[in-house]
DNA sequence: CTTGGAATAT
DNA sequence: AATATTCCAA
């Protein structure tokens, strides 16, 4: 459905009541976002499938105003029917997929947008935009007549601008002073002053843009402006701006330099090469556009799903930025990207190590038993299946003195980075990877539950340190090293020490073992145990 | 010169 | 708090 100027000029609360017309694979998702929409008063129907959005279209050729539109990543084709289906309908893309290709597909079928997921209720609100775009656009085109100024017309509306401006209150003020254009649902015109405008001010829309709403009459009218909706698809981007989105730099000097004209081109980017052979080269540009902004990107849990999908398939030993990003296949990102988000993702791990740790033993919090705690994991340490050289895991002796070193490693240093912590669950880190019930480890991987044996936590702190020696003898590390003599011994002193000290905590999510059960496991694995209150453990 | 990782800056 | 940038040692 087109709606025409003078459909919107009858519009009582435009834009409430705005009919959008939702398509969605995902009930959840779906719901979500109908909330949002609802909560700013447009009316909402939901579709799961482009048939059916298609037939309730045709059913009701005036039933919409706009679409929202989701082009999954299981089946993308069917927002791409839709899209050229339903082409009378303003369309919005929504979709998970940062991808540039995707993005430019929308947009070329007709998409008057294309929104990336999560979808806030900021990049939602201005969706009426479009509504009114299209509804100038269709008077134009079907006014045979010199066209009345677009502008006039606007006047002439009694659409109740201040009602409108609830939903884009702040859209007012930006496009007034400082234009940040926070939400993708941005005016057009700021697309088309950069793929068409040729001039000065390119990448500056802020500025171009205040100058022209500042003549004419404030920023309400700047939408409308844009005539011109031949999003000139071939100017493609370079494929590294997807999931990437410019800062906004209202405040800074940066965005002072960028408004000079003299610094144009450093500013010109690949979007207004409507004028190439102007530039210093094209490479040159691009470039410099690159650098021209700092580029943030937006970890999505999208994008952080495939993160940690390219983490856990490449294992630990191999987790490294630049295998990350081949295995992520995102265009655009960078190693640095990789490393940054790397380096968070360790963090959270271990600040959600120390979290567990107070919370279940909150009363040990001097230095000696925290040590204790922090060096239980030492189990935790996987055997490496890896082929690749890699330095023999540090052994941490569990019980040893504080301040005393093996080969210059403080003992009470925490693992090094990149070893996986003891098992922790993930609800601190907020993209939840797993469902809350799903153990999973430290690098987001979920874990077998543990062996049937009944826990058995000192078995499991033998078989931690037997995989140390293991270790140690894969990597051919000469066995007089250090690293060899605390395996025998210390494996002793774990097991008196368990029996000794049953008070002592136990690794998280294992439950003490009956005395019984821990003489019969011992006994089991041929592992001496010495009865009664033994001689405490000799500090490794 | 490139890389990974920690520290630091924004 | 999240991400980028810088610094440094391999």
């Amino acid at each position: 459905m087109v709606c025409t100027a003078n459909d919107l000029q009858g519009w009582k609360d435009f834009p409430k009541g705005l009919r959008v017309l939702l398509l969605e694979g995902d009930n959840n998702s779906a719901s979500e976002i109908r909330t949002k929409l609802e909560s700013m008063d447009y009316n909402v129907s939901i579709f799961y499938n482009v048939n059916e959005a298609l037939s309730g279209i045709s059913s009701s050729p005036k039933g919409f105003h706009v679409a929202v539109v989701e082009v999954s990543t299981s089946c993308p084709d069917g927002g791409f029917k839709f899209l050229e289906n339903a082409k009378d309908l303003p369309t919005i893309m929504t979709s998970n997929i940062h991808c540039l290709n995707t993005m430019m597909k929308c947009i070329a079928l007709g998409a008057v947008e294309f929104l990336t997921k999560p979808l806030s209720e900021d990049k939602l609100k201005n969706i009426w935009q479009h509504v009114v775009h299209k509804a100038f656009n269709a008077d134009k085109s079907a006014m045979s007549e010199p066209q009345k100024p677009v502008k006039e017309s606007v006047e002439s509306m009694s659409i109740d601008l201040d009602k409108v401006s609830k939903f884009s209150d702040n859209e007012q003020e930006h496009s007034a002073a400082s234009d940040k254009y926070p939400a993708p649902s941005t005016p057009q015109l700021k697309q088309v002053a950069r793929l068409v405008d040729d001039g000065d001010c390119h990448e500056q829309t802020k500025c171009s843009i205040e100058k022209e709403s500042g003549e004419h009459d404030g920023s309400e009218c700047k939408f409308v402006e844009t005539s011109c909706e031949n999003l000139n698809t071939e100017n493609s981007l370079q494929p590294t701006k997807p999931l990437i989105k410019e800062e906004e730099d209202s405040s800074k000097g940066e965005s002072s330099v960028s408004t000079n004209p003299q610094s144009k081109n450093l500013l010109d980017n690949a979007d207004g090469n409507a004028s190439p052979n102007e530039r210093s080269g094209p490479k040159d540009s691009c470039e410099n556009r690159a650098n021209r902004k700092k580029m943030k990107v937006d970890w999505t849990s999208d994008l952080h799903k495939k993160f940690v999908k390219a983490v856990e398939q490449l294992g630990i030993d191999q987790a490294i930025p630049s295998r990350i990003l081949e295995l992520m296949k995102v265009d655009g990102l960078t190693r640095h990207n990789v490393a940054s988000h790397l380096q968070k993702y360790r963090m959270h791990k271990r600040q959600m190590l120390h979290a567990d740790e107070d919370r279940k033993w909150p009363n040990q919090r001097d230095p000696m038993q925290r040590n204790y705690c922090m060096q239980r994991p030492i189990m935790a340490y996987p055997p490496y299946h890896s082929n690749h050289t890699y330095p023999p895991a540090p052994i941490y002796p569990m019980w040893g003195q504080p301040g005393s070193q093996i080969a210059g490693v403080p003992i009470w240093a925490p693992p090094p980075p990149g070893y996986p912590l003891w098992q922790q669950p993930t609800e601190n880190w907020h993209w939840k990877p797993y469902p809350p019930g799903v153990h999973v480890d430290a690098w987001g991987n979920p874990m077998l539950p543990p062996p049937q044996t009944p826990c058995f936590p000192y078995t499991q702190n033998i078989i931690g340190l037997q995989n140390a020696k293991a270790t140690d003898y894969r990597f051919g590390m000469p066995h007089n090293s250090f690293e060899h003599y605390p395996a025998e011994e210390v494996v002793d002193k774990v097991v008196k020490e368990a029996i000794n000290k049953p008070w002592l905590p136990l690794p998280i999510g294992l439950k003490p073992p009956s005395m019984d059960s821990v003489m019969a496991e011992l006994t089991k694995e041929g592992i001496p145990f010495s009865k009664g209150k033994g001689s405490k453990s000799k500090p490794c």
